[in-house]
DNA sequence: TGTTAATATGAAAGTGCTTTCATTAAAATA
DNA sequence: TATTTTAATGAAAGCACTTTCATATTAACA
């Protein structure tokens, strides 16, 4: 492609168009700035030569290179889109690019953890719904790549978070309060490697509010099952089928709680009269279906997760942040 | 940009080690060169401050990743996500990181594709459902940057695409077939500032099948509205509550689709009994409520999408590719 | 002891780019 | 026509380092 000689920079085009550094900069970063004639003729420049402008000196001058980092399981459930559209909506405003990186495994997390921080072309970093041990915590903390984690806190790092217990207690006693004593419990079976499973939590929450009222939950009441809806339609079949069965499911994830809607469509079952159905997240297709729910504010979560990243880029002097984000129940019409 | 504390300099170490920056520098790059006081000196200091070199560290960018740029609108369609989740799952097998641009007005989208082949650092790149002049094509060919695009397509880029009047066509035989004869149409109305918009080709493939079948179609039966589930439900309302009404609805989106579904719900309409619906996309939310629809297979297209590019990139001398994605309609439960 | 050769260090000049600020020319207003 | 705005440009000051060159010690030699 290119002859022998030194890769051209910016004073080659300068002296080639007869404009000076300035100009050319400028039809590289704001070509709307300067005039069309100058721009067209610098852009000639530009191709005659070849030239690209290098990466390193670029961040240098700016001081940052304009890319943030989201790392997050791979791109399946929905509520992991919702984040990621947060997060996209707020870094589009700031004139930050996004760069994603998924991941399937543990392994993979753990190269990208190691290897991420010391390439040096990110300026901060997001860490989606994957729990982080201290040995990343560090490297992190090392190579000073401001990081802000979402749902798995960790106490070194910023972090958007819910308070799952508290959620769990709120959908179920929003239950009891609509007058159900049978209240089963729907929850996915997913359990992280390390750090402890949201849903657990909220299952934790569930048998909370139940003591406290003084109900009984019969163990066949507690269902576990990979995050998928078809699976949560086969347990809420299951569940229906009992010899007395509930009067309400609690679902500790919408998309479940949508399986559970979905088997009593299948069924002929009256929702909310016959059977009612409280969910957790409030995805955009809860609200699609009517689905009563525990809201998060997942869409929040990634916008909060950029603006606090961005205020430690910012100044990284700022002390860690931990944020908890409020949980409501959304009264639609399965309850 | 404030300035906080940044991450520590040469300068912060020469300070507190009290040698010049020269030394520092000596010590990282040629410590042979430095006496073993003072290099042990500098090197507390170093680590005190916890300065890493920047340039060092990203010259040690161990593997090199290749990236790849996605140009989408904003992340806000269910339909652009799943598109998402199929490119970002065949980038994760490969080594390549994946860049998100999101773009809001086509001011952005010229901004984009102006800087990104000079700065970009991409090594392709691809532009989802966002129409593309001859000027921006001219600059990616001039620049030799491999692109793929999807939906909105090219004489001379790569691009996968579907056969929207025949999809229009297919959805509308179908309900044709199914013994209706009343049958209303329900596009939205974001229209794309240049280039033909799908859902006016999805439209001339509903009127073309109508024809064929020597079916009249009220003027009233068709109807745009902003692309949105909440507007969909209000014209849904609308259409039923005509006069004479239609006994079936071809939705040009599934997201609308769904909007009349929940209309349906609302005013207690028996679907498929009383008012039929088949939407377009085969969103997952689809399967989610039995929706009836023409199946464009969203992620396969950012599957194969990334595939053409990547072999593209790999061999520049390959011929440019069109795509047609096939279009079948899955049965469901609302027709 | 005087002179030369090492050795250790710092000042300052690059490196390739962005950005602020000042300057000039052209356009818009009074 | 005089005066204020606006647009288009260049000079020069950073940015975070590396490198060259000059200087000051100290060690080694005659």
């Amino acid at each position: 492609m290119k002859n022998g000689k030194k890769a051209p920079t910016i004073f080659d085009v300068s002296e080639l168009s007869g404009y000076s550094i300035s100009t050319i900069s400028r039809v590289i970063n704001n070509p709307e700035k300067v005039n069309v004639e100058t721009r067209q003729k610098v852009n000639d420049a530009i191709d005659q030569l070849g030239f690209v402008p290098k990466a390193e000196a670029r961040a240098r001058a700016l001081r940052y290179m304009g890319k943030i980092g989201v790392i997050t399981p791979f791109f399946t459930a929905p509520s992991f889109i919702q984040r990621m559209r947060g997060i996209a909506n707020s870094l589009s405003k700031e004139n930050f690019d996004l760069v994603i990186y998924t991941v399937d495994s543990n392994n993979r997390l753990q190269s990208y953890l190691s290897s991420l921080p010391l390439t040096g072309n990110l300026d901060g970093l997001v860490i989606m719904s994957l729990p982080v041990n201290d040995n990343d915590v560090k490297r992190l903390l090392d190579y000073h790549l401001p990081t802000t984690l979402i749902e798995f806190p960790h106490p070194l790092l910023n972090s958007v978070e819910i308070d799952d217990v508290e959620g769990g207690r709120i959908a179920t006693e929003y239950l009891i309060q609509k007058g159900h004593r049978r209240i089963a419990f729907l929850g996915d079976s997913d359990l992280p490697e390390y750090s402890i499973h949201p849903v657990s939590l909220r299952l934790k929450g569930f048998r909370k509010a139940l003591k406290t009222a003084n109900i009984e939950v019969p163990e066949s009441f507690i269902r576990l099952a990979p995050y998928s809806q078809e699976q949560a339609r086969q347990i809420a079949k299951e569940l229906i089928d009992l010899p007395n069965p509930p009067s309400a499911i609690f679902a500790a994830t919408d998309l479940q709680a949508l399986g559970v809607l979905k088997a009593t469509r299948q069924l002929g079952i009256k929702v909310p009269e016959e059977l009612a159905i409280i969910g957790f997240d409030d995805l955009d297709m809860a609200d699609f279906e009517d689905l009563t729910t525990v809201r998060q504010h997942l869409d929040e979560s990634g916008r909060l997760a950029i603006e606090i990243l961005l205020s430690h880029i910012a100044d990284s002097s700022r002390p860690v942040q931990h944020v908890y984000l409020p949980l409501t129940v959304i009264e639609r019409l399965t309850v």
